[in-house]
DNA sequence: TTTGGATATGTTATAATGTATCAATTGTGC
DNA sequence: GCACAATTGATACATTATAACATATCCAAA
């Protein structure tokens, strides 16, 4: 992500925190940032060293992840159950239009490609999901793989 | 699952571990059984403490660990990602027959409804996946949300 | 029959991930 | 300034998972 769109991608989220009557505090701005020009998913514990080596000052693990939990519930990053690691979007993301996607994760780059899942696909992928009267709450789909650069790279 | 249904599974179990080379012993066998007669997932700690409980007998927590990826690889047990836990099932499972499942976790009750997504299911998402170059290794989906039950309960 | 190798389990230690609790700080409106 | 809510710090602890090495078990080949 360039400069440009990172700043524009911060300032957007700046928004998002004041709609939601939160701050969009120093940390939360840094920890972001970090997951913003990552192009892999984080852990809590690696966003705490990553801050450390970044910034002259340090967080504790503790509101590293308060941090990421308030970032969540304002939509600005998503959590990788499969990993239990975290991502963060440009602003032109589905991610930040609260839409469902799909996250096709590579097994040995460990890059995040991410679809956007419209309710139709959903449907499409799984036929048989009305019958089972079940009300859905998530809003991702994890797949683990190998993506387009690697599999050429192992050929 | 019934008595009668129990014995068939882990006898179809015990087929599949031999068919793999492999052995299907007591401790392999408890832990298997606590989970096909267990109706929400557990974890691997969990089943430990279970298998004290139920056998006179005990595992280390080690073990139960290589017992469930041993498990796990000849598909007779399935970890859940959203909740580190693990479920079995039944001999006339998808599960069994090694095909893509989704899984619809209730967040009230823990129980889990599985259902099975066919290999053109999967590949009606791939016009997105061409586009993404991305080789899919996943053989299953996971969904949050109320269940049926809960749903009813909680109007 | 014994010995070698593969499979399986025990044991201990440690890493990695996540939560609870309470205190301190910061900022904002009154 | 003061009260109040939001945020962060700090400590402790709980939960989940793996590493490393030792021991046991079983079967097959010498």
């Amino acid at each position: 992500m360039n400069k440009q769109r990172l700043t524009s991608t911060l300032n957007k989220a700046k928004q998002v925190c004041l709609e939601h009557g939160r701050k969009f505090t120093i940390q939360r701005k840094q920890i972001l940032q970090i997951l913003l020009t990552t192009d892999v998913p984080l852990s809590a514990y690696e966003l705490a060293s990553c801050y450390k080596l970044r910034t002259s000052s340090s967080v504790s693990v503790m509101s590293v992840y308060r941090i990421l939990s308030f970032l969540e519930s304002v939509n600005l990053v998503r959590r990788l159950n499969s990993a239990n690691k975290y991502i963060a979007y440009g602003t032109d993301s589905e991610v930040f239009k609260r839409e469902t996607s799909l996250f096709l994760i590579c097994r040995h780059c460990q890059k995040v490609e991410t679809l956007a899942v419209s309710q139709s696909d959903v449907a499409k992928l799984f036929p048989h999901f009305d019958d089972a009267g079940f009300t859905s709450q998530t809003k991702q789909f994890e797949m683990l793989g190998v993506c387009n650069e690697c599999q050429a790279k192992l050929a």
